[in-house]
RNA sequence: CGGGGUGUGGCGCAGUUGGUUAGCGUUCCUGGUUUGGGACCAGGCGGUCCUCCGUUCGAGUCGGAGUACCCCGACCA
């Protein structure tokens, strides 16, 4: 599939709806642009928030949980803000159902009108800006490290399953801090995490940076972003870190007394991933045959599949495998036995390999004499018979091999589709192929912008940790000097 | 909200210049044979052809209106 997309993007669409159809991950819900999380699906999501919030915990950052309505009020108050999210929500504007009067059904009684409108929340910032107002005094409040794992409505005009869908999952971070410096490097502590999460989790190949004024987030000073390339070539932003400066602080009049006993304005930062980060782990690592997952957000990381002729094959092979399972589980492994005897093999096999089960073992008669299980690793779909004895280890080399190496597949295309550019005429042509090109730019949101509108391409990060091409040149489109390269790209 | 497309058993589709009992694949159910890569045979269940109005002796097919969904744009994690 990876090959055939690069080439033919208008079926990438389709291929992706596809696998996350079949793989039983999710489907649209019949309310308009929202979806379906099926278990499976959501199984994988859980994993992630497990692992997200261990390294949360390890910065300090504790859950909490914040309303879901939000007065209209306090939209108004962070003007940037407001231009960047007010447009696309949902508004409750009325707390009471009625018989209609004049037919079947129910209508909204017009009689429970709010007094003021409620906003389903598309982002939490406002509430609990106004929420910490009551909870800092002193600098001895800060700094305030909180975290909430929640759904989010945004009425988007066009939706896809995991990518953009109306309402999403997602864990939001908000903190507080005494000074700008503190809360910067917590932008870029929690960017930090996302990174290794994604490096070493979702094994995603993903680059580091500061998004340009025009793509950062309403209301932020600087945002930083991971950014990763799906196989068709096009960037998805996986997660979000910002720096807010005090403009939340100056809105909602937060406050502190500093050690000389003087008033100041917190310093904030806000940082996110939502559930399209399975959408980058679907479209980074699936293949023809399916989803590939990482070992560490596998819900079921080994499955067995026995094959046998009658009832007392059946009994022996899955005695052997119940064994074997129990083994594993010792290591911690999350093993699943196929014990279904409506189906043959070979179809349990596809189906396995479509759900993106990292491992497999299938045991035969001719096995079980031998002592040897047939072991299948998902990434390669590459097959080799292994002893009994030892089977363990043989496994978990197996499942520390997988994720490096599909890293390590994710990696080297993104770099094959990392290019320089520095002709105009060529940007325009190059652009439509995919990939990332990296390009002077003078800096300017009007530059940018030009781009954009004539190619719909964006500069999705000025890159810190990777791609960092710091040389003097000049601009793409207006030819002013610029000191470095950043990086464009067609985005999700 | 603009531009395109599609609505026919659960799913995927065909249906000729309008013609009689609306088909095919798959799923599902029953029985049997199978089981080392998505099994096979036989039988069976399942449809107000999106809705309404119109044209006609006759509409899945033609016309109009409505509606739902999909794709492309604007918006965006």
């Amino acid at each position: 599939m990876a090959k055939e997309v690069t080439r033919r993007q208008d079926n990438y669409s389709q291929w992706y709806n596809d696998l996350v159809v079949k793989a039983d991950l999710a489907e649209q819900s019949a309310v308009r642009g929202c979806m379906v999380i099926k278990p499976y699906g959501y199984a994988i999501w859980e994993k992630m928030q497990q692992e997200l919030d261990k390294r949360f915990k390890a910065t300090g950052v504790k859950n909490a949980y914040f309303p879901l309505f939000i007065p209209k009020s306090f939209f108004s108050r962070e003007a940037e803000h407001v231009a960047g999210f007010a447009k696309e929500c949902a508004v409750v504007t009325h707390h009471r159902l009625m018989n209609d009067p004049k037919g079947k059904g129910v209508v909204v009684d017009p009689e429970a009108k709010l007094e003021e409108e409620l906003i389903v929340r598309p982002t939490s910032e406002t509430i609990i800006w106004s929420t910490y107002k009551n909870w800092i005094n002193s600098w001895r409040d800060l700094p305030i490290l909180c975290n909430q794992w929640c759904n989010v409505v945004r009425w988007e005009m066009r939706t896809r399953l995991f990518l953009r869908t109306a309402e999403f999952l997602w864990q939001e971070g908000h903190t507080a801090h005494a000074t700008s410096a503190e809360a910067a490097a917590k932008a870029e502590e929690m960017v930090g995490v996302y990174a290794d999460f994604a490096r070493n989790v979702m094994a995603l190949p993903v680059i580091v940076g500061h998004k340009s004024p025009n793509e950062r987030f309403a209301g932020a000073i600087d945002t930083l972003t991971i950014e990763a390339m799906m196989q068709d070539g096009k960037a998805l932003q996986a997660g979000t870190s910002h720096f807010l400066g005090q403009n939340f602080a100056k809105s909602f009049d937060v406050q502190f007394a500093n050690k000389e006993g003087k008033l100041e304005y917190v310093w904030a930062t806000s940082w996110g991933v939502s559930t399209r980060l399975m959408g980058a782990l679907i479209m980074s690592h699936g293949d023809d045959n399916g989803l590939v997952l990482p070992p560490a957000l596998a819900p079921i990381q080994v499955v067995m599949v026995p094959i046998y002729k009658g009832e007392d094959e059946r009994n022996a092979i899955l005695d052997k495998m119940y064994e074997i399972k129990k083994e594993l589980e010792k290591d911690g492994k999350s093993v699943h036995i196929d014990d279904r005897d409506t189906l043959r093999p070979g179809f349990k096999f596809a189906e396995w390999e479509l759900k993106g089960v990292p491992v497999r073992v299938a045991i035969g008669p001719r096995d079980l004499a031998a002592g040897t299980v047939e072991l299948a690793r998902r990434d390669t779909l590459e097959k080799v018979s292994a002893s009994v004895d030892g089977l363990a280890a043989t496994i978990e080399n197996l499942l520390v091999d997988i994720p490096n190496n599909i890293y390590a597949k994710a990696e080297a295309f993104r770099n094959a589709n990392i290019r320089k550019c520095d002709s105009w005429e060529e940007f325009k042509e190059e652009i439509q192929k995919g990939g990332f090109l990296l390009c002077h730019w003078d800096g300017t949101p009007e530059t940018e912008q030009a781009i954009k509108d004539e190619t719909k391409a964006t500069i999705r990060c000025i890159p810190v940790d990777s791609c960092v091409c710091e040389e003097e040149g000049v601009d793409i489109y207006s030819g002013k000097p610029s000191k470095r390269r950043v990086v464009f790209a067609i985005s999700y």
